[in-house]
DNA sequence: CTGAAAGCGCTTACAG
DNA sequence: CTGAAAGCGCTTACAG
């Protein structure tokens, strides 16, 4: 392989100035600059980023920490972050938390994370206190996506998730309904992902502010999947009272909601309606009424706001007041009056 | 940051033994390796991966190649051996190409990529002449996933594209379609990303032993996503004759071709029929007739492949003829005979 | 603007 | 079974 000192060598330099050259310091003289990259060109030399890492602390490698690659938000977010880090010559540690307690733990309070990286993107991770302990600890630049609280000093890229519930319950309830049901997470679980937990506010907010009484019996949780959407719709139709309608925290679990109303043979929407939260791609396909919102530019932008502290970012993009990213909902056909009768 | 030599002075032993005794290496007596056990748990410790890799070459990172993660069967993939690997102490780089030619360029062509991880997991990735040869250039352990051509020494895990095509079809003939459009990729986009080639050749010779001439204008190309699959069935209606079923490439594709159908006024199956590849979480949701394949499996099978070689494995698992895994049919409501006349 | 030298934190022969 | 020492390939003060 070939070594900083062959690049030296044939550009006839020492291998400090290659340093230099090579990550555009400025203090290389524009002739000795050329030479440099000519021969870096030429032997195809690449720093190695171990070696980069240990002289200089750089590692040139970002942490991304997701729940689940498989859900439709963490993957776009994932892909345009991605892109964004890659231009910018970053490499991209995935840490797929998969809902496994372990692998948080190991992953938090692990000395090992900002050895190996320069950065860390954390979406919707659940932060208790002694994480959050932890990760103010790394002392490693980071950004905050579509996480309820904040790291300090983090820049947090979000979406108001209490507008966006009240904006799905407040379509239902300009349609007519008032038996609503609410599909979202587990609402004793705290953590710092609030999600869940500021839709269903949202949701309640509206529905309160509508003269309507939250009915428990409609509120039931799920984990943020089909399967669990399913599963939900299942034990609410199973449990009674029907609502008229139902309003899932995302689009796939509003998925699992339409596959078992239609199997117990009821119509969406003329038995049920169903709305959900995201703008999923196949969102489109099944006609299902949501509010959107926009997962890949959360992506882009946390990514650009990491950037900015390693010294690669737009100082235009360094901000401090959350960036919190517009919402719209989106009627297909999923959504309709409740029946008369 | 806590380093090897405070574990050595707090164990009261050698920095080279605390390196040997965290790594298990057979030379140390059970005694020291407690001790040196104690020392590093007690103070937190872990070693810097850059130097572990400047020092022995080892890095503790795979990295994972794949088109889209947004797309369901490479994010299914990714979390798979995401798990595996992680489990295994290894790091995830995550390159996603996107399409984009220059980040595929940029990874095959660079020094860079063999400083920075242990091994290469490939996943459905085209790889040209050029590509082939810096890939083997590499030398590093490697696997392969859903790809067309090996790389010499490396594992591959694949289902088998051409019978998997072959029975969508079959199902659509057993069914009495004779009026058959396929939609897959680019037929003239050879490189090694074999899939859409494969799928369309199972197809034709399935069509073929039945009897039937393969009509090219039934014959129509898209990019293996919901929208692709839109635009491709859109032009299918515009194009003419209408075919009695639609067999596409991928549920994604199955996906939008639903869609548009819908938008068209046609319905799904009664006026045509549509059969996928894949059974992607959402199948069961709209009720797509797929032939399914084990997304989870080929990365978890892809990732233990990839740690035999780095002394993580099982022995057993090192195989060196393909691992072709089984596909099956999986009807529900999206196929249905022709409607007479 | 450039170079010689030290040092980053490990692992690996080499001795013993 | 254990340790002293060299070395992995860079970057960074420090000089000049």
């Amino acid at each position: 392989m070939t070594r900083i000192d062959d690049v030296a060598r044939r550009a006839g330099v020492s291998t400090a100035t290659v340093s230099r050259a090579l990550r555009g310091l400025p203090t290389v003289s524009p002739a000795t600059r050329e030479r440099v990259l000519e021969a870096a060109a030429e032997l195809g030399y690449a720093a190695s980023p171990s070696a980069s890492r240990l002289a200089g602390g750089r590692s040139g490698a970002v942490a991304v920490v997701i729940p689940r690659v498989t859900r439709w938000f963490f993957a776009t977010v994932v892909e345009a972050a991605e892109e964004t880090l890659h231009d910018a010559g970053y490499d991209l540690l995935l840490y797929n938390l998969g809902g496994r307690e372990h692998a948080r733990q190991r992953l938090l309070h692990t000395a090992n994370l900002h050895k190996r990286v320069d950065a860390v993107m954390l979406v919707a991770t659940p932060l208790g206190p002694a994480d959050f302990v932890a990760v103010t600890n790394l002392a490693l630049p980071g950004v905050t996506i579509s996480s309820g609280t904040a790291v300090p000093g983090w820049p947090r890229v979000l979406i108001d998730d209490r507008a966006a519930a009240a904006a799905a319950t407040d379509h239902l309830l300009a349609l007519g309904h008032r038996q609503i049901a609410h599909i979202s997470g587990d609402p004793s679980d705290e953590l710092a992902f609030t999600t869940h937990i500021d839709r269903r506010i949202g949701h309640r907010r509206a529905l309160l502010a509508a003269g309507v009484q939250p009915d428990p019996r409609l509120d039931i949780e799920a984990d943020f999947t089909i399967n669990g959407g399913s599963r939900a719709t299942a034990e609410l139709l199973r449990r009674g009272p029907l609502p008229t309608a139902i309003f899932a925290a995302c689009d796939e679990m509003a998925f699992g909601a339409m596959a078992t109303l239609r199997q117990a043979g009821l119509r969406v929407p003329d038995d049920i309606s169903v709305i959900g939260i995201d703008d999923h791609d196949v969102a489109g396909v099944v006609g299902l009424t949501t509010v959107a919102q926009p997962a890949a530019e959360q992506g882009r932008i946390g990514a650009r706001l990491l950037l900015g502290p390693l010294g690669h970012g737009d100082p235009a993009d360094a901000v401090e007041p959350p960036v919190i990213l517009p919402t719209r909902l989106v009627v297909r056909e999923s959504t309709a009056p409740p029946r008369a009768g």
